[in-house]
RNA sequence: GUGGCUAUAGUUCAAUGGUAGAACACUGGAUUGUGGUUCCAGACACGAGGGUUCAAUUCCCUCUAGCCACC
């Protein structure tokens, strides 16, 4: 259940929380992801330390590796990988289509359903609306999202209208197949998942409408941002954004998939978005850039949407760090990020040593919940 | 001590009588529903001396150093 506890004059900004049966978020929330049931080098009880909710886990990845039978003696996927907070499993759908646009030889997409190759093994697949579902459901997660068609976004209109008459169709499929599962399993409606549909229609304002309206039509709990949120120079799409979260229902969760940078999420949350995830702090932090505030308290959501610059990066990676002795983050909750100093975290990544990659996650994971708290204090403080 | 082999970037190795390449390391940069220990860019080298030649890192000689074999 979603309930909204405060919605902005001023702005679509609004403060809510989600009731889950792993427990109640409040939103805005950001959730990092665990793709194949792991935020990469950090357990489960370091990412809870960090501040983080709930995380994203990916339906094609677990379905290809360790795969269901392992899940399923698991009893699911919390008790695998002993996780107790709220999950929520992408449906595959943007995996397939990255996978098959980068490499088309890998498989193609019908109206069926994906038809692809493991890249894993090679082995054949086919990812229909009705299996995706059927896969969340073995999964056991709290927030489930419907399979869609996501293309590339320079395809041109009738690419796209294919794309959005192909989600419209799969999500109606896999509503109905949801509620089979419902059935079948004997889920009782205080104990449902959520379902999110997905809103394609790339930079075309009548295809999202259009999406939108079919897909509100159908009923979900929530709805999606689909397609990559910034063009090719790495702009970020502020105006189809909020575009589409005005074509979504005010009692409805508006999820941004893939979102983002800090400012991006400081701008979404501006326009009425409530839940986002993004690879960026987890793959970064590997990559030895960290996240830091540039203030205790930075103030977001002023009247220019949180464009003003309240936090700054490094790359631990850089020579500047060798003698640097101070503290990777001397505001943290976390001990380790108060005792180890920058010049240990250099060391660290220049031998490749996995400490280093799980201290940056750490790091970039309790700036992300930072981030988002302030967030929710700076829309508390809205009118 | 004698014979043989080798000497090119920080390291391990290429190529070449006329502008010397790679890998790793190094210095930066990138990354937006994770095929990301990834990707992009940059800086850095012919052991010393002499000879042959229009021209030598390359061919010849000496020296030095290292490795191997023998004594």
């Amino acid at each position: 259940m979603f309930k909204i506890l405060k919605q902005s004059k001023i702005s679509n900004a609004r403060l809510g929380v989600l009731k889950t049966l792993h427990g109640d978020i409040k939103t805005p929330f950001f959730m990092p992801d665990a793709t194949r049931g792991v935020v990469k080098c950090v357990e489960g009880s370091g990412v809870l330390k960090a501040g983080v909710k709930a995380m994203v886990v990916n339906t094609l990845h677990l379905y290809l590796q360790p795969g269901m039978k392992v899940i399923k003696k698991a009893k699911g996927i919390h008790s695998f990988m002993n996780w107790p907070g709220p999950l929520l499993s992408d449906s595959g759908g943007f995996q397939v289509f990255s996978l098959l646009h980068n490499n088309p030889k890998m498989g193609k997409i019908t109206d069926e359903g994906a038809i692809f190759k493991s890249p894993i093994d090679g082995s054949a697949h086919i990812l229909t609306p009705e299996r995706s579902i059927q896969i969340q459901f073995d999964l056991e997660v709290d927030m489930m999202v419907c399979l869609d068609d996501c293309p590339p976004n320079d395809s041109d209109n009738k690419k796209l209208s294919i794309a959005v008459k192909r989600t419209i169709a799969w999500a109606g499929r896999c509503k109905e197949e949801f509620e089979k599962q419902i059935k079948k399993r004997k889920i009782k409606e205080d104990k449902r998942p959520k379902l999110f549909g997905v809103i394609q229609g790339g930079m075309n304002k009548d295809l999202r409408r259009l999406c939108a309206e079919a897909l509100v039509d159908i009923g979900f709990d929530g709805y999606g941002f689909g397609a990559r949120p910034v063009d090719e120079k790495g702009n970020f799409l502020s105006e189809i954004l909020k575009y589409t979260a005005e074509l979504i229902p005010k009692d409805s969760l508006r999820f941004a998939l893939g979102i983002g940078t800090p400012n991006d999420i400081v701008k979404c949350a501006g326009l009425g978005w409530d839940m986002f995830d993004c690879v960026i702090p987890t793959r970064e932090a590997r990559h030895g850039r960290l996240f830091q505030n540039l203030s205790p308290q930075p103030p977001l959501l002023n009247r220019r949407g949180g464009e003003k610059s309240f936090y700054t990066t490094i790359n631990i990676n850089n020579a500047k760090f060798t003698h640097n002795k101070s503290s990777i983050n001397k505001n943290s909750k976390l001990l380790e990020l108060r005792e180890y100093s920058l010049s240990y975290l250099h060391h660290l990544f220049k031998i490749s040593e996995p400490l280093g990659w799980r201290l940056a996650t750490l790091n970039n994971l309790e700036f992300y919940s930072g981030l988002m708290q302030n967030i929710r204090q700076g829309i508390n403080k809205l009118r």
